[in-house]
RNA sequence: GCCGCGUUGGUCAAGGGGUUAAGACGCCUCCCUUUCACGGAGGAAUCACGGGUUCGAAUCCCGUACGUGGUACCA
């Protein structure tokens, strides 16, 4: 039903029979993260579509930082947000840090433009002051609140029983105010009128507007809801596209009537409503991360206010390009079967109109599989910064940068996560201390001991010391003795990995070196006796 | 309760009137490897339900059910 044509940096949003037309318009998207925390899934996948659509668009890619609300703003988010997108590779072309044209860009500093344009909507009488207190709005909902209307709303047909400047008389409205009393601004929504825009997911949405109520604007500490502040930024930073979650499709006549009483529908941005990533039950929470053990934030968040800490798929072990990559399929794909995307590719590929409608379950098992590819894919010199920050995490310190990117090439097959370095990479470093004896003691007797002490004098007479003439060597002594080269090789994997893991037993020992072979085959004989 | 949005295997999903209903993750079996993986070959498992429309419906329409979001001086 809808199509949607772009024109260079103009935007034409065909509907059944209406046309909108936004001339002279270069895309701005915008996305708002709000610091109180964390930055989840959810969020970066949305700012991860905006960038893809500003990037095809060849538009501005803005980032608004709302902290309208004091009492929930938390020292150190804002950083916090930017550190994780830098991390992710979406830094923002506009936002606090990065500057623009059309700042300030942080809510909190933007105040006195919000209640001008509060006032501007009272003195068209699209809007009212309200004087009820929060006691009397709850007194209001507790006496009208039945099991069949659970909430009762301050509506059309409420507000002229409360106590706000349309109900009561001129001039006792005149008189709270210049006595200074405390209110708010609501917005007057018209008693019946269908309300409907067009989605970009969704096609047409329509609401019924006495559904929705007198919402406020405005308010009493002088600060904007989200509702004001975010159609008079978007409005003044020409913002063409705004993309956000599924949560916000019922406060979007809210957000339409605003645009219609103030700047006109015709200027308003098109908005597309991306569905909800969900956690086991519901809507993904920071909860379910703790809950189910797996991370919903980018990064390690650590709150300053309790010193809870979320982890992060950073920390985790995830590769940013793996993380990106899973949020972008988790609710789009390109029609083939394609799963894996660099953000180049997704910028060539991304299309709005192949966002899914449907919430999406979120699936680690998945997401693990997302980071696997990614490692086994990324070169060796990719992965070298990320994986020595691993292994030195774990107490394991590569000095010689040639033998950790052997390593790595060894062994990034069998990693899942950057973390799994650490058990797969180790034996290259540490000469094992214990091992495991329920394979070998069954296995070991006079026979094989004297095998491998053999096997260490001719050792310590090759000339070349490497895997194929280690392998030659092995195999020659074991057919003179008549012994399974299967349990030896399985014998020797122990004596010099510890456990049953890692690549070839013969690549292991030309890695770790001529030496370091031969000290191993000894203490291991020592210890099996 | 009301309003909005949604519904293809356990999960992510392709398909949008005629298909043996793709593919991926996970699970199972086998091969490879006398290690752990990788890789390879197979397997189990799906159109929420009920009515229409149609020669024919997973696909279009209407109901119902279920899920989910909103219903704050939170975003």
């Amino acid at each position: 039903m809808q199509r949607l044509f772009y024109y260079d940096n103009a935007n034409i949003s065909l509907l059944a029979e209406t046309a909108i037309i936004m001339t002279n318009s270069t895309v701005r998207v915008r996305f708002a993260p709000s610091p109180t925390g964390g930055l989840h899934l959810g969020g970066v996948r949305t700012v991860l579509y905006n960038y893809l659509f500003a990037r095809q668009h060849g538009g501005k890619f803005i980032c608004r930082i709302e902290d309208t609300d004091q009492t929930r703003f938390v020292e150190g988010a804002e950083q916090y947000i930017f550190d994780c997108l830098e991390w992710c590779g979406l830094v923002p072309d506009e936002s606090p840090l990065h500057g623009g044209a059309y700042g300030p860009y942080r809510q909190s500093e933007r105040k006195a433009t919000y209640r001008k344009y509060a006032e501007d909507l009272v003195a068209k009488g699209n809007a009212y002051y309200a004087f009820d207190t929060p006691e009397e709005l709850e007194a209001m909902r507790a006496k009208l609140k039945t099991a069949d209307n659970p909430a009762p709303q301050y509506d059309a047909l409420m507000r002229m029983r409360m106590k706000n400047s349309l109900a009561l008389p001129a001039l006792e409205v005149a008189d709270l105010l210049s006595t200074g009393t405390p209110h708010v601004i609501r917005i007057k929504m018209p008693k019946e009128e269908t309300i409907s825009f067009n989605d970009m997911i969704h096609g047409e949405v329509s609401f019924e507007s006495a559904v929705v109520d007198d919402k406020v604007l405005l308010k009493a500490d002088g600060m904007p809801t989200y509702h004001l502040a975010v159609v008079v930024d978007d409005h003044l930073m020409e913002i063409t596209h705004a993309f956000r979650g599924e949560e916000w499709l019922s406060s979007a006549p809210v957000h339409i009537m605003l645009w219609k009483y103030l700047f006109g529908l015709d200027r308003m941005p098109q908005w597309a409503h991306l569905p909800l990533i969900m956690g086991p039950s519901g809507k993904l929470s920071k909860r379910d991360g703790a809950k189910y053990g797996f991370p919903v934030f980018a990064m390690n968040w650590t709150n300053p206010r309790n010193n809870e800490m979320v982890e992060g798929f950073k920390e985790k072990g995830f590769l940013p390009e793996a993380f990106i990559n899973l949020l972008a399929v988790l609710g789009w794909n390109d029609g083939t079967e394609k799963e894996l995307y660099s953000l180049q590719e997704m910028e060539e590929s991304f299309s709005m109109d192949r966002v899914h409608k449907a919430g999406a379950k979120f699936d680690f098992e998945k997401a693990k599989w997302f980071n696997h590819e990614w490692i086994k894919h990324s070169s060796t010199d990719r992965l070298k910064t990320d994986v020595a920050a691993v292994l030195a995490g774990c107490g394991i310190i590569a000095t010689d940068p040639i033998y950790l990117l052997k390593v790595i090439d060894l062994v990034k097959d069998r990693c899942t996560l950057l973390t799994d370095f650490c058990t797969q990479a180790d034996f290259f470093f540490n000469a094992p201390t214990t091992w495991d004896e329920a394979s070998v003691q069954p296995k070991w007797d006079a026979a094989k001991k004297e095998y491998f002490q053999q096997l260490s004098k001719t050792i310590t007479s090759i000339e070349l010391f490497n895997s194929a003439n280690m392998e030659q060597q092995f195999k020659q002594l074991a057919a003179e003795r008549n012994i399974k080269m299967g349990e030896l090789q399985m014998i020797f994997r122990v004596m010099l990995v510890g456990t049953k893991i890692g690549p070839g037993v013969f690549i292991i020992a030309e890695t770790i070196g001529k030496e370091a072979t031969l000290a191993r085959i000894e203490k291991a004989i020592d210890h099996f006796g």
